[in-house]
DNA sequence: AGGCATGTTACAGG
DNA sequence: ACCTGTAACATGCC
């Protein structure tokens, strides 16, 4: 579920529903993630406020008054529930609490000082969560190397131009790589091509100017696109009822193998590829 | 049964 | 040094 768009809209609902509300307990339920889970995490966040929560690229990042952040990476399975713990309800923070979800994937619990709960859920356990002193937050080494947010202004046309210049690379891995764009991941780079009529292997410093530009629009067009309608769900949360992502419905070329290409009077046929060992598809006849 | 999966990282080889 | 492909991490689905 988490690129950029999957990200923001769990950020969003954090924000509605437990920003400032104080911790009154954290529970460490499994601590095998990426990255061990560090005990030291239960007493630097007891008693402390949630001041803000923000997203640098894949990133969640939660604010607490004692200068400290929670760096939250979701990996390739994480999810964050939100429990009501008297009216054993659950809340929509992009993904709801299901059944399907097995308690044996819960890693961290957080208990507020209100009748909500906090659950880090991760079937895979790709995803990790640290603890850093948001002074020195942009020391910190998933952060000090991220490029820009592509949906700020600092992704624009001088600045694609500029660093695909001296790119070797092809545009789908240069999209994937997060020090040159932040956020994007397989599926939406794959979308964004193909809205863009670019070849995925077409190499970086061949881009055209006009190349440039139908990258950037449609890189902003998809994110913005798939934010407001709560995201991509896929795979396992095809079928959950009460999912709240609904982008995927909107793609144009992902998962699209052997179907006819959605662009206006293509109609070409899908292929699958794989670049860098990841599942690629683009149109022949639009994307030459 | 084996291939595949929204991410990141290390390593080998060109 | 830079690039690509591959494997690894762990689990579930088809």
């Amino acid at each position: 579920m988490p690129e950029l768009p999957e990200v923001e809209v769990v950020r969003k609902s954090l924000n509605n529903l437990i920003c400032g509300l104080t911790i009154n307990k954290v529970d460490i339920f499994n601590d095998k993630l990426r990255y061990k889970i560090t005990k030291k995490l239960k007493k630097v966040l007891k008693n402390q406020k949630i001041i803000s929560i923000k997203r640098r690229a894949k990133f969640l990042l939660i604010q607490f008054n004692n200068k400290k952040t929670l760096l939250i990476h979701l990996g390739m399975t994480g999810k964050i529930f939100i429990l009501n713990r008297i009216k054993n309800k659950t809340y929509k923070t992009s993904f709801y609490y299901d059944k399907k979800f097995k308690s044996k994937h819960n890693h961290l619990g957080i208990k507020f000082n209100s009748h909500l709960d906090l659950i880090y859920n991760d079937i895979r356990k790709f995803g990790f969560i640290k603890i850093l002193n948001t002074q020195k937050i942009n020391l910190n080494k998933h952060l000090s190397n991220l490029g820009p947010e592509p949906l700020s202004k600092n992704f624009n046309f001088n600045y694609i131009k500029k660093v695909t210049r001296k790119c070797t690379k092809n545009i789908k891995n240069f999209l994937m790589d997060q020090k040159y764009v932040s956020g994007l991941g397989n599926i939406y780079v794959n979308e964004i091509l193909a809205h863009s009529s670019i070849n995925p292997r077409k190499v970086s410093y061949k881009l055209d100017d006009n190349d440039i530009l139908k990258i950037i629009k449609n890189t902003k067009k998809t994110l913005f696109s798939s934010i407001k309608l709560g995201g991509s769900s896929i795979r396992d949360f095809n079928n959950i009822k009460g999912d709240s992502g609904k982008f995927q419905k909107s793609f144009i070329i992902y998962n699209r193998e052997k179907q006819k290409c959605k662009k206006k009077t293509c109609g070409g046929i899908i292929k699958k590829t794989y670049i860098s060992g990841r599942s690629t598809f683009f149109c022949k006849r639009c994307q030459n």
